[in-house]
DNA sequence: CTAAACATGTAAACGGTTACATGATTCG
DNA sequence: CGAATCATGTAACCGTTTACATGTTTAG
């Protein structure tokens, strides 16, 4: 169901879009938080007309379609966001991988973490470019979760490296 | 793949355990990394057995199977940490209701934030306290999960708070 | 003319969730 | 004896990923 909520949300805030917007608005958006490709976004959209959540506002060159949200549509976003209590249930593999740290040798578990340590910084600095490039104004949407984005990257990141430096501290090192 | 792996995981710290300890010690250890069921878990045990990743060490009572990992299976974990490149994408609905949240009124958006404030708060607690009750040595498997774990709510608990109060003092407070 | 970008779709395979289904053993 | 717990499985459904498939328009 969440597929539906996240394209009302862009057809919200972008104005009527076709399916190939939406599918470039969502990797250059929303895709730290959700992601999903054409193949699933079409089908999506067209459930979604038949169900009234949008209509199909206008037919361009090439078979574009334009969607836009319905009365219909924005009632079922806001009732998702207001009445449905939030999954709080979340699957990541870096923590899977955290889980697993202890069955491999101490020198292993630190090579791992440092380099999980150096991607994330680069994966920081990225997102606070974004965060520095655009206006606030102009970032307005998606401000809130690209805030909580990074601040997920540099718990992790942060995460990495003291348990690098416990496990190192603690004869992980280097042998004499 | 990856419940695969948890599942190797298990076996490697926990040693042989039947398809109902490992359901009961996914709920209890890895859940907040990986979820998976009784109905997922045992018709991968016979494809993993099929394999030979694991072996069936002994037929006890009531049809109980316990399970062995194998050197072959060791292996198949010790390679997918140290050589598989991770997956950092990751799910949230948290995210998602992050990046919705502009959709809604600064009042309706309020009253969600505080309401998860307090939800992560809760949450906090628990693993807080699971934390100081197993000693360390008992805790020793799955405390770097636990760490991250603690770490990632306590961020988005923060973001939550921090984001509440930015929309407070920009006039998404009480009206006059 | 040709390559890139625009634009939409379908199908197979996979993984996860929920519900259904069954039966044995232990404890009070 | 009855309830709780132990113990294993299957089937239907749903969402996601990957691959296949097709055709148009624009820019160089």
């Amino acid at each position: 169901m969440s597929l539906r909520i996240a394209l009302l949300g862009l057809l919200t805030v972008s104005g009527p879009s076709s399916g190939y917007d939406l599918t470039k608005l969502f990797e250059g958006s929303i895709n730290h938080a959700w992601q999903a490709g054409h193949s699933q976004i079409y089908p999506e959209l067209n459930k979604m007309a038949a169900d009234g959540l949008v209509t199909v506002e206008e037919e361009g060159p090439r078979g574009r379609k334009t969607y836009a949200i319905t009365d219909a549509g924005s009632l079922e976003l806001r009732r998702w966001l207001v009445e449905k209590e939030p999954s709080r249930s979340h699957r990541s593999e870096a923590a899977l991988r955290a889980f697993l740290l202890p069955t491999l040798e101490p020198q292993e578990a630190l090579a791992l973490l440092r380099a999980e340590v150096e991607v994330y910084d680069a994966k920081l600095e990225a997102l606070e470019a974004l965060w520095r490039s655009k206006s606030l104004a102009e970032v307005g949407f998606g401000k809130y979760a690209l805030d909580l984005g990074i601040r997920q990257i540099r718990t992790v990141r942060d995460w990495a490296a003291d348990t690098a430096a416990a496990i190192e501290s603690s004869g992980g090192g280097a042998r004499p």
